[in-house]
RNA sequence: GACUUGGUAGCUCAGCUGGUAGAGCAUUUCACUUUUAAUGAAGGGGUCCUGGGUUCGAAUCCCAGCCAGGUCACCA
């Protein structure tokens, strides 16, 4: 196994070597007796004042007999000052001499004690009584250098390398630091508000057998010991309403939800939703509890409900707008929605440039037309209410319109962010709208619902009337950190796997050569010509099978190997 | 999936109509005891994404592929 290293990294492996034969160990076990944080050393300045600190060492300004370098821990940067002198008080100046200036590099931790003070130039500052290295680092970080105009040099921009070592990422950019720190504090700041309206976090499946609760396609799996698929969640919305059939009043979950569809900006295979199921409300009280949770969300996440995405100055102070669906299309196209035929409405469609299809029931049709007239308007949050029924299988029936379904969605910048129900809890109707779905599915929707029997069954027992919401939270930590891309905000957004170059030994290497000249060789023939044991034969085809490169075709009693492009 | 832009040193990038591969930072060596994009001097470092093709000659032109970004389509 060769790793071809670059001239830095072998520096740094020899650096590692001679720390050794100085007797230090560059991987030490012991915890180091960390006393504060850089931001407090700052924020509460004393002069004089003994600390001790640890994080990465940032940059080196060597000038001789005395240095100054930046140590970064989590909570940010301080200037350390090591006079050789002070750290090295004997005669043996190698800790200075060496171990300082030559062995330690940008991005190794290290451990300082010392006191504080204050440079000619103001800054704040420790000057180093003892140093310890913690961990070497075997490669070199980017290194982002801002000047005194506040511009920032060589950043490490590089999307790709950015997503694939957020690691990098997060130590040299801050600013993607304070994304995920937003981040947490969203869903923080969510779960105090529902633990103290007095709900309850709960979990369930992520293996389902019968993926329910969103239209989607599920990524299938396998369960060797029951021999049998399972599916990976899509939504968890039909556990939560076992639950409260079960007799809780009020349920939640962060659940992690995949789906099997394409990726780009505003998709990742998985991705976390917020679900809540509040029994005896309905979807005008989900309205008020909407507003206000994303009203408490957003001043706790940025201490204001005002929020900058792109172009936009969007304000989360409650209350929001209410926009019935079909209301938002008249005001947008002029045409009313109300009473029409699905022949009605398909022409409607096509007079007004909206791409449809045979498959489109008077549901999909609707909302064809929403999403293509009406959706991106809606920049504040607004709430959009009522929906056709047919595309809303698991929501109460309208208590004014049978043809309507008690359905929220809230838009902010044209893209949904929340979905809420006055929940269908009539088992007869829900059997009855599962065999509707099963109807699209027939008709070509590979997006429709799959019919879960004990979902009915648990409604059969009796759920109390419950309204349930749900909050895309990657979503709303995107409007919320005025990120336009979901990758953005996640700390490992999936990516197509880095290939890694395939390294063959020299024997692996001949036998791809004989083939090259002499393609499609008899087996036998191959193997006396390469003149191999037995064993290095084997072990190279096996390599050699397992990367693709070449395939060994049968017919009958001979075999051919065959060079694979 | 379509279109489009990109992939060159550890990082950020330049490299024209094809002619031996460049800069800044980083790194190495030397100097320098309050600097801060520290400074001054000298050096080293490359699978120009991969594979074909055209050509006397390809980082550059052509074809195919891989990876990524963007736009659009699809999609709660």
């Amino acid at each position: 196994m060769s790793i071809q290293l670059s001239e830095q990294e072998t520096i740094r492996r020899e650096a590692l070597v001679k720390l050794r034969a100085l007797g230090i160990n560059p991987f030490p076990a012991a915890l180091f007796p960390v006393n504060i944080q850089s931001k407090e050393v700052k924020d509460n300045f004393q002069e004089g004042k003994e600390v001790v600190l640890a994080g990465r060492l940032m940059s080196k300004r060597i000038m001789g007999k005395a240095s100054f370098a930046e140590l970064k821990d989590a909570s940010g940067r301080i200037q350390i000052y090591i006079n050789r002198d002070e750290i090295c008080v004997g005669e043996d100046k190698t800790l200075y001499n060496e171990v300082f200036k030559k062995l330690l590099d940008i991005g190794d931790f290290i451990g300082v004690k010392g006191v504080l003070f204050t440079t000619q130039v103001g800054e704040k500052s420790v000057k180093v009584k003892e140093i310890s290295v913690l961990s070497k680092s075997l490669r070199p970080l980017p290194i982002v250098k801002t000047d005194d105009e506040g511009k920032v040099h060589d950043a490490f921009t590089d999307a790709e390398q950015r997503y694939r070592q957020r690691y990098v990422d997060l130590v040299v950019n801050d600013e993607v630091k304070n994304i995920f720190i937003k981040r947490t504090k969203l869903f923080n700041a969510m779960r105090q508000f529902f633990n103290d309206a007095g709900y309850m976090e709960v979990e369930t499946p992520i293996l389902q057998a019968i993926p329910g609760g969103a239209a989607a396609k599920p990524f299938i799996t396998h369960h060797n010991a029951l021999d049998i698929p399972l599916y990976m969640r899509v939504a968890n919305e039909l556990y939560l309403k076992r639950l409260i059939v079960g007799g809780f009043d009020g349920v939640y979950e962060f659940s992690k939800n995949f789906r099997n569809e394409g990726m780009d900006r505003t998709h990742n295979p998985e991705f976390t939703a917020m679900e809540i199921y509040v029994a005896y409300k309905d979807y005008n009280w989900m309205m008020e509890f909407t507003e206000k949770l994303l009203e408490h969300c957003a001043t706790n996440v940025n201490g204001t409900t005002q929020a900058t995405f792109g172009e936009h100055q969007i304000d989360f102070k409650a209350p929001y707008k209410r926009v019935t669906m079909r209301q938002a299309i008249i005001d947008f196209t002029g045409f009313d929605i109300e009473g029409k035929s699905e022949q009605e409405l398909r022409s409607a469609c096509l007079s007004m440039g909206v791409e449809v299809d045979e498959t489109m029931g008077k549901g999909k049709l609707i909302d064809e037309l929403f999403g293509d007239k009406c959706e991106n308007n809606y920049i504040q949050p607004t709430f959009i209410i009522d929906y056709p029924k047919e595309m809303s299988p698991l929501c109460k029936e309208h208590r004014d319109n049978p043809e309507l379904t008690e359905r929220f969605e809230l838009m902010i910048c044209g893209k949904e962010v929340a979905n809420a129900y006055s929940e269908l809890n009539d088992p007869i109707d829900q059997r009855n709208r599962f065999e509707e779905q099963l109807k699209l599915s027939e008709k070509g929707d590979d997006e429709a619902m799959f019919i879960d029997n004990d979902f009915i069954r648990a409604l059969e027992y009796g759920m109390p009337p419950t309204s349930g919401l749900g909050i895309g939270m990657d979503r709303l930590i995107m409007f919320l950190t005025n990120n336009q891309s979901i990758q953005e905000v996640l700390f490992f957004p999936q990516m197509k796997p880095e290939k890694k170059a395939i390294e063959l030994s020299d024997v692996e290497k001949a036998i791809i050569e004989i083939l090259k000249i002499n393609n499609r060789i008899e087996i036998g023939a191959l193997k006396s010509t390469t003149a191999l044991s037995g064993k290095q034969w084997d072990k190279a085809m096996k390599t050699l099978n397992q990367h693709g490169l070449i395939k060994v075709e049968v017919s009958g009693e001979t075999k051919v190997c065959v060079l694979q492009e």
